[in-house]
DNA sequence: TATACTTACTTACATAAAGTAACTTAATTA
DNA sequence: TAATTAAGTTACTTTATGTAAGTAAGTATA
């Protein structure tokens, strides 16, 4: 991969909101605090992946884990402020979606 | 892949711009119609997935690739009216890490 | 005229990312 | 005791991406 003369920044957060599925978990969390396995069947993503995810999201900061000492232990990911400011990328993402996808007749095979 | 409850449109917008360098490639293209080469150089991307990535996004109908027949003859792609009303999309992202994300101190190791 | 260079790709191969399914650990319920 | 749930992890397969070289058509250079 080349140097290139795009702000790093912007380069940066592309290369987050880029990667499969970060979109989504983040949508998803925008509705609040969510429990890990309720994450993997809402939006249909692989354990092992979203496992992978949620640890890069924490590691960017946009993520929570909190641990709820209960018994049993109640474990819990939510946005961080950093995360919560992506609202208005998904909302121009679904704006766009709105006006300019044509919906699929096809839902994907199974 | 297990089904969701997230729309479908907001699903399909998110499965183009989740792909990797779609972003970039948009964002390129806002800048006006350009050729191969030099959307390779500016982004840094393989010639061999900007083909590819070219070809998805015409299917889509967010680019389009224009042939002038000089000689040598001279193909364009840009962005369609779909394409171009992704402008808000980058933009949004744009503001996010201008406010959020942290310059990178290591700009990739060579 | 032969050689090298450019553009817009494609092909072959190697590595990285994602999907699938089974397993783990701890606690809970039937 | 056996089965279930939550939150992962592990092993293995498939898909995506990266790298490098090749191609075809035309251009410039020696």
């Amino acid at each position: 991969m080349a140097d290139t003369n795009i702000c790093p920044k912007f380069e940066k957060a592309l290369s987050i909101l880029n990667k499969r599925w970060t979109g989504l978990i983040v949508f998803q969390l925008l509705n609040g605090s969510q429990r890990f396995c309720n994450i993997e069947s809402e939006i249909g993503i692989s354990g092992r992946v979203l496992s992978e995810r949620l640890k890069d999201l924490e590691k960017e900061g946009i993520v929570q884990r909190k641990v709820y000492d209960e018994t049993p232990v109640r474990i819990e990911y939510s946005l961080t402020e950093k995360g919560t400011a992506l609202e208005p990328v998904l909302n121009e993402i679904q704006n766009w979606s709105d006006h300019w996808v044509e919906p699929q007749e096809e839902p994907v095979a199974k």
